[in-house]
DNA sequence: AAGGCTTCTGTGAACGTGCACAGTAATGCT
DNA sequence: AGCATTACTGTGCACGTTCACAGAAGCCTT
């Protein structure tokens, strides 16, 4: 009834513990008859290594903590996350490791990761949403490696980051409003302690100039909500503005619902112009004209930097990627 | 340099290991004195305990296992998930136990999750969106307790669940449309090896009878395109239809934009009923009445009942929650 | 024929913890 | 006073693995 141990593979194939760990962790000097006796009697006694037993011995836990600073409830039903997460899985488990996945929304959680986390229970972090100024990027320093997927502001050089170039992708948006004519373009961003709130309205007015002036930004908090409120604000502001680029697809949903509610045509008084290309993108009427991150490109290059640095690499360089203008029937 | 063990605490604090260990577990045989020395000891020196060594002697490893079986990407994006895997990671937390995620998407990943649960890598296995005849199940059988959130079809009986009161929300929807006055009621449903497939339809019929013949019902796939397909399908076997009830609300969104193709007001000409109660309800042009799930507190209650098991309960009985009709502008 | 590689194998120690057990001192009971 | 009980503490062992080391066997070189 006991779980099968090396000891009793090693008996079943009549050779020593040693080589049977030998093969199991790839060493060249195993002869090919040994080989053949110990994986049938792997297969034959159903053995499984014992990670705790491994770990013990090795410093080593085989395991990744993905950590979610996002304060509140929802962090996970943005397409973003559900990528991340996919693709990390899938990443870890190719090399026989796993994820676990910690909150990090107070004090309490925050304490409980760094305590798990300087505790050796984790050969790498993966950080999450985590906002600017946050503690606990610091309280992690001296543990395992730590890469994020997105920069965390103010410490873009101390963790290395696979990011999608927001600002490109603004300044695609704002081009392609600008060729089609319209004049009055104005914008609701994101939080301005977030890298999409910042460097979206950086690519902005990279393309805007002065034209960008504060009266024609509202800012979001990213909920379908504020987007309505900054909608409402921007056409009290600037009731002759003709197009508006929202930071994302889901406060874009929200302008749509203000612009209805004012009496504007989209797009034929106003042009709306979104970011993400999530679900929401087409489910709106009408679908939303939208900027595509290459989401599982930078879930796959984050994986792949905390993968390097914990096989040894001593520094690697952020990743920045493309996006990409989708076209739809807002703008 | 080296981490510390529970030695260098019971040195710094001038006790033995033994009492240490019983301090940290909870043991009531420790006296006051060496209770303040040890907690001293603890945080001077920053001591955590060593899971690995811990789980080799234990024989538990502080671990639950995840384990999500849809095939294909995006079993994220639904709040359902979020909800689950927030909830979840809560809950352990306070038992300091991790959440550890594992895809089961095809042969190889299954085997995988086979070979870590029954490896004795968790103490328990939390299943999700398991589709009728996943072999995984009966895979399973003979390792740690496993529940689901949410019934696995055809194995009600082994696989203790907490789940949404399917069947009573698609009454409550059913029920409202025939209070509107409406005649001729068409459904689009889910795909029908789920749950919220089956269930969902045989509420509408508890309700309509045989007034729900096989002409006035679609079967869709969860998503928004099939939601639409649904819709076309239906309009063009019963154009007199004036409701619809669909079991999805992303489905719901499709069919909206079927209506709004065929020239159908909503809701003067067609009424349009979802379920979920998630972001797209609101998101839709008009937002949608809808059925409400308690998300949150299937959560909980699925993870309590795994709890249950894990601390030696030998049998858990099944868990189902009401849920709540939402009115907006659809129906 | 002797020595030195290369290839392969077995063995003892260590990793850090919990648990059973033995043991001590103080207290309560008859 | 004697004995049982309670409250507390220390010690040896086991958990299952990896790693360093020592050693055996075969082959090549001199």
């Amino acid at each position: 009834m006991k779980r099968p141990t090396i000891h009793d593979v090693a008996a079943a194939a009549g050779v020593s513990r040693g080589t049977v760990s030998r093969l199991l962790n790839g060493d060249k000097y195993v002869s090919p008859a040994a080989r053949a006796a110990i994986e049938r009697a792997i297969s034959e006694t159903g053995y499984v290594v014992n990670r705790a037993a491994r770990s013990l011995v090795t410093q080593r836990t085989g395991t990744v903590a993905m950590v979610m600073s996002e304060p509140h409830a929802k962090f996970f039903e943005d397409p973003n996350y559900s990528t991340l997460t996919r693709v990390a899985v899938r990443m870890l488990a190719e090399r026989d490791m796993s994820l676990v996945m910690m909150l990090a929304g107070d004090e309490g959680d925050r304490e409980r990761v760094v305590r798990y986390v300087r505790g050796g229970h984790a050969d790498g972090v993966l950080l999450v949403s985590t906002h600017a100024g946050d503690p606990l990027v610091d309280a992690l320093a001296a543990g395992p490696p730590a890469v994020s997927c997105g920069a965390v502001i103010g410490r873009e050089t101390i963790i290395p980051y696979a990011a999608t170039d927001e600002r490109l992708g603004a300044r695609q948006m704002a081009e392609y409003l600008v060729g089609q004519g319209r004049r009055r373009i104005a914008m609701i961003t994101g939080p301005m302690d977030t890298p999409g709130g910042i460097q979206r309205l950086e690519g902005f007015a990279d393309v805007l100039g002065r034209k960008a002036s504060r009266k024609l930004i509202a800012h979001g908090d990213w909920t379908q909500a504020s987007g309505e409120r900054g909608m409402a604000e921007l056409l009290a502001r600037a009731p002759d503005l003709d197009a508006v680029f929202v930071a994302s697809d889901l406060m874009a949903a929200g302008a749509l619902a203000a612009l209805r509610a004012a009496g504007r045509r989209v797009p034929d008084d106003v042009a709306v112009g979104g970011f993400d290309d999530s679900s929401v993108a087409v489910s709106t009427h009408p679908p939303l004209t939208t900027i595509r991150q290459p989401l599982a490109e930078v879930a796959q290059e984050t994986i792949r930097l905390l993968l390097a640095l914990i096989d040894g690499a001593g520094h690697v360089d952020p990743v920045v990627l493309p996006t990409e203008l989708v076209i739809r029937e807002s703008a």
